[in-house]
DNA sequence: TACCGCATACAAAACGTTTTGGAAGGAGCG
DNA sequence: CGCTCCTTCCAAAACGTTTTGTATGCGGTA
């Protein structure tokens, strides 16, 4: 069975092929009898019809395709969150995704949009890794644009990022409200706005509760297990170690782990944790669970679509954009408890 | 500026439209003057003309774009790879991936499929998450089809999976090398090729070494680390137990590892573990950095592309399909030595 | 000189839709 | 009865390409 296409149906079902146009559209139902409709769409569904969407992409000026360009897709598993997200949400209003990876070549992630723009992509999602300021790849904004995961300082494009300083707020309270007072933090060396923001949220928390800030209990490092093992024995081999730890994300919090367990300290009896990711992998597969605050990546890559189709369909107002922050959740396993009496 | 077309190309270069294509494409270079293709391709440039694919693909009947439907892109952060493989392929020859998940929902599946149809892709590569035997959905096979990590026992399509015999071999060989002959293996408890392939590699490998398979050493467990720690209480509680294990997946060998520590067992001196994904966060997170054989991915993803292009593009004898295994390489951390003499 | 072939350029058709502008016919009204 | 107004349908144009068929002019050959 060959391509069936409308002139097929037409003569099938003896009309012309604009009334089987308008008998299938939704628009100009009012231009056809009820009954040649009914008859027309019957035949359709008994041929299989379904119309070519390039052909009427390029009548309508509307391919129903969206772009998705990113920096790294492989590099960490939360991705497949965010495209899924983006994906369901276009797939829902009857869009569909493509997706390159640049792999952070910046050459190549021009190229590659060039070629999604060439595709007549109705819109594109540009999507970062972790939370950072977008290089925005030249030729975006000839459609419209949403920044996913990543913000643009002049405003220009919507974007949605997590609430670093919430989440943090959010870790830090859940150890306060167990009774600890001292309260180290692991945090991320780079110099990104997460950490920055973490920090904030950690001060903000302690400042809440009316604890002084001790830069001492705060260590930089690589955003990595071996990060997590060396803040751990920096901050675990103090004469007054804290009873509990912030990390800045769950594979650091992997790392205290492993010395902890190295120094005989029990988690949560000897030392309470709590991190930011809620990388299943690792937040479920540590023993003791750990408690975790979730990056909302399937609800932010959603998000993102959900406002890009928004912005194309005209239902946002024109030239408008939406800095959006995403709550994060707390997921609660094993790892907090209260410390130790005296 | 608004989306530059092929006649305003033809009307800055004083030439007509058909001249500035022939201009342009690699087949018609004859029809058109050198001096004039010259100086046609400079305006081209200068305006910044690019064809517009939804049109020449309407002509041409060659939309240069592929689908990608998967059951479950976000379960497994290998996602990442096999998409990036298959991406990388596609955009190298000028391809373009439309990526759908039907996060195991069959009969979406199937609409997702039509819906990809819709936009004339050229040919559909059909991922499953980890090896098994595909349902392909039904109107696959209107269009070149190829399976990833997935199997069509009928041999209707040219499909990838990774050498699991071969895999635990090398896994198994490892340990042997090393001085091993007690190698327990927890395998995996549900009932699929990786596990009836892996078990198989086991036995070979042991035979070869001359090493009786002894049932008691095996155990199957749930593919999770819950199962790894399960399984290890087994193996690690026997009496005469084993000097080394192999475990399915990382995941279990992380629970492996949880109980080897809270046994007081050193790894590697006291037990060696290998074991097969490399999935990075836990190989390299644990401590002894996991031994394990790597599943490869983004190669999969990689072949299944540059595969479905050759059958698009008439390269391979047409109907002959290619069931391809691939090879799986280890990757060496610190987590083999010999048995503790004696 | 008359003819042919070649190099170069262009007009027009086609790909499969959607939509605009009528046309044909019947019903309602004065 | 004649006019208008609906209803129902259709022909044709348009979207932006690619490609086939043809026209023009020129040099070379008989």
């Amino acid at each position: 069975m060959g391509k069936v296409g409308i002139r097929d149906v037409a003569k099938a079902a003896e009309v012309s092929v604009t009334t089987v146009s308008h008998a299938l559209s939704e628009a100009n139902q009012h231009r056809v009898s009820p009954e040649t409709r009914e008859h027309v769409r019957e035949v359709a569904t008994t041929l299989g019809y379904a119309p070519n969407r390039l052909a009427s992409g390029l009548r309508n000026q509307r391919s129903y395709l969206l772009g998705l360009v990113s920096d790294e897709i492989a590099s960490t598993p939360f991705a497949g969150e965010m495209i899924l997200g983006a994906q369901d949400a276009a797939y829902e209003r009857g869009w569909l995704l493509m997706l390159v990876d640049s792999g952070r070549n910046w050459d190549l992630e021009q190229k590659q949009l060039a070629a999604l723009l060439q595709h007549q992509v109705d819109g594109v999602v540009v999507a970062r890794m972790y939370h950072q300021e977008a290089r925005v790849p030249e030729g975006a904004g000839r459609v419209p644009t949403v920044l996913l995961d990543a913000f643009d300082p002049e405003g220009s494009f919507s974007s949605v990022v997590p609430d670093e300083e919430a989440a943090a707020r959010t870790a830090v309270r859940e150890l306060l409200a167990a009774g600890h007072t001292r309260i180290g933090f692991i945090n991320n060396a780079d110099d990104i706005p997460a950490a920055a923001g973490r920090l904030a949220g950690y001060r903000e928390a302690l400042s809440e509760a009316g604890i002084a800030y001790d830069a001492g209990l705060v260590t930089r490092e690589a955003p990595a297990v071996s990060g997590g093992r060396s803040g751990a024995q920096r901050l675990l081999g103090m004469a007054d170690r804290p009873t509990a730890v912030f990390c800045f994300h769950d594979r650091q919090a992997f790392g205290l782990y492993e010395v902890a367990a190295q120094l005989g300290l029990t988690i949560p009896d000897d030392l309470s944790v709590v991190s930011i990711d809620n990388f299943e992998i690792i937040a479920d597969g540590l023993w003791p669970g750990l408690t975790s605050v979730a990056l909302p990546h399937y609800g932010m890559g959603r998000w993102a679509v959900t406002r890009l189709l928004d912005e194309i369909e005209g239902v946002a107002p024109d030239g408008e954009t939406v800095q959006m922050r995403f709550d994060c959740p707390i997921v609660r396993r094993g790892s907090v408890a209260p410390p130790r009496a005296g």
